[in-house]
RNA sequence: UGGGGUGUGGCCAAGCGGUAAGGCAACGGCCUUUGGAGCCGUCAUCCCAGGUUCGAAUCCUGGCGCCCCAGCCA
């Protein structure tokens, strides 16, 4: 699906190539994706780590997997493994190259104190607060720190001692000198160096102070030789002051520095009827609005996994979307679009009834049980057929009877007819109801010259239903999911979660009647219920006696469709 | 005149001075033993106002809208 063309036509890829063609970092082409480690990877980051591998491949060159465990109070294990498992389901292949921006401290402590030596950074005795002070606002400029002017030596004496653990926790911070006038905040003297005693998850306690994002960054990217740093869009404002960490690097640290990194920024994903920042997620998951964070109503990639939707439909999606510097909304049906595309050509078709509705057949041999065969996958024959039972005693949907149908309803009422799919067609006799007139039950004939196959009827029959042979069906679990945000854009709707969720985000029906062919299929199977959606047969739960699907979407409805029109 | 970014159809998005790609959605039709899929067709003058030019979505000027920035988070 992916086009050469659209690829080639988002301004990453030109820009690269411009570069290339220029000979720029010797024609070399180095990306990277460097997620924090402190929670789970979403559809959001799947478009930035697809964007910088395909890009990586695209030009024959080289892609890192870097996390940026600079902050070890938010970074845990936990989710270095789960952002390493999420990438690999997603194909982005990093082959030897997984690093920590941890691993180089070292070389950072090193690079720091060049600067120091250079007079391009001092340590800072204010407060964090004194330090927001000085920093001005948006409209004013700040005010030097009266410590700006140490001396190098006592500059390098305080830093050396900040990282023996001499101070506490906010003490002092190594700061860079810029400009406390300039219109940018990033270049008000930012802090490359904080004292944070914690226990850090790949360092343990080997140090007591943390270079923060805006230093280590892009001196990481400069020391793996990343060619292209690809960021979203707030980072822009950073741009001035990565190029001043990578300026400095190339000068003060010419022999590990390996690339004149540069930084370029796109629009991050956003897509309707979902909640993509990290802050919001964890909320859905600590209050209780979901089972966890690979729930799949969940768009982190772990939830779209457990959902049933494949790699390819993510990266199907991603290429559709593109590429851009402007803040956009994705509409959620271009996903769905991607995702049914997809299973359009490789999800075996099955039966299985979600809503059941008995129908007798009158004239059925007594005990005869008929084996049909049906297409695997309509049109693809090497899918294979498959058989399944028809009988005297058979379900259909309630939703494909109608006692008093409305026009174009093109399925079964009383004194018509409809095809069972594979089989034959069946005509409505008899509507049985209970005491409070609710249909329980049809009493059916069908036709024998009507076979499927071999229709010797002569008749035009519109409708087609699915159906299961009750005595033969296999009762099976389905979750029915849905978006878990009835609003376009939750994202701006203010703060309590429960005033936009989808009361009907989750539904399950239980023990629901189902082809015994079903029986067949292994854990982690996507299968097509015909004329309902296609479902994921879920490895990650425990089966016990029975089979669990989860829909992954459902097909269109053009009867839906239809219907709303006709009401209106 | 704090700094930065951005504005092309309902939603994404090409376009790089030569007379508006493509996809999703929608709508109409064909086809169909999934009202699925498939096929055919319809659907924009480019935020606004000036200007430059034979010619502007593309260049210039001036507006307007929207987004981001005042963490010792990333």
């Amino acid at each position: 699906m992916t086009n050469e063309a659209e690829m080639q036509s988002n301004f990453i890829y030109q820009m690269i190539l411009k570069d290339v063609e220029a000979g720029k970092h010797g024609g070399r082409v180095h990306t990277r994706f460097p997620p924090e480690p402190n929670g789970y990877l979403h559809i959001g980051h799947a478009k930035a780590a697809l964007l910088n591998y395909n890009l990586a491949r695209q030009f024959d060159g080289k892609f890192n997997l870097r996390f940026d465990d600079t902050n070890p109070i938010a970074e845990e294990e936990e989710y270095v493994e789960s952002i390493i498992e999420d990438l690999r389901w997603l194909g982005v292949d990093w082959e030897d190259r997984l690093f920590f921006t941890s691993d180089y401290f070292e070389t950072k402590f090193a690079f720091a104190k060049r600067l120091i030596e250079a007079g391009q950074a001092y340590v800072c005795d204010l407060s964090p607060d004194e330090i927001r002070e000085y920093r001005g606002t948006l409209t004013e400029p700040g005010t030097p720190s009266p410590f700006r002017d140490r001396s190098v030596d006592e500059n390098l004496a305080l830093f050396e001692r900040m990282q023996k653990g001499e101070f506490p926790d906010g003490a002092r911070v190594l700061r860079a000198k810029i400009d406390m006038t300039s219109g940018n905040l990033n270049l008000r003297d930012p802090v490359l160096y904080r004292i944070l005693h914690a226990e850090h998850h790949r360092t343990g306690d080997a140090w007591c102070i943390y270079p923060m994002y805006d230093f280590d960054h892009p001196f990481t990217d400069a020391l793996e030789g990343i060619t292209h740093s690809l960021c979203s869009i707030e980072y822009s404002d950073h741009r001035p002051l990565y190029d001043w960490v990578v300026e400095n690097a190339v000068k003060l640290m010419p022999d590990v520095v390996k690339a004149r990194s540069e930084q370029t920024e796109f629009a991050r994903l956003n897509m309707s009827h979902m909640v993509l920042s990290k802050r919001k997620l964890r909320r859905l998951v600590e209050e209780g609005h979901v089972s966890g964070w690979d729930d799949p109503r969940m768009p982190t990639i772990s939830g779209l996994r457990r959902r049933g939707v494949t790699p390819d439909a993510i990266a199907d999606f991603q290429d559709r979307v593109g590429v851009a510097r402007a803040d956009s909304l994705v509409d959620l049906r271009m996903f769905l679009f991607s995702i049914r595309n997809d299973l359009e050509a490789t999800a075996l078709r099955k039966m299985v009834v979600l809503e059941p509705l008995k129908v007798v057949i009158t004239n059925w041999p007594e005990g005869e049980v008929e084996w049909v065969e049906l297409e695997n996958i309509p049109r693809d024959e090497s899918a294979g057929m498959r058989t399944a039972p028809f009988s005297g005693e058979v379900y259909i949907e309630r939703e494909d009877f109608m006692e008093d149908p409305p026009k174009k309803f093109h399925r079964l009422s009383p004194g018509d007819e409809i095809r069972l799919k594979g089989a034959y067609a069946i005509h409505c006799h008899d509507v049985i109801k209970d005491d409070e007139g609710n249909v329980v039950e049809l009493h059916c004939t069908y036709d024998p010259k009507t076979r499927s196959g071999n229709d010797t009827s002569g008749r035009k029959i519109r409708g087609v239903a699915h159906w299961v042979s009750a005595p033969h069906a296999v009762e099976v679990d389905v979750r029915l999911y849905d978006t878990l945000f009835v609003e376009q854009d939750p994202e701006t709707v203010g703060e309590d979660l429960r005033d936009v969720l989808n009361p009907e985000s989750l539904m399950t029906l239980t023990r629901v009647p189902a082809e015994p062919s079903i029986s067949a299929l292994t854990p982690g199977s996507r299968v097509q219920f015909m004329r309902k959606g296609y479902f994921f047969l879920d490895p990650e739960e425990d089966h016990g006696d029975g089979l669990i699907f989860n829909r992954i979407v459902p097909l269109k409805d053009t009867w839906a469709k239809i219907k709303k029109k006709q009401s209106q």
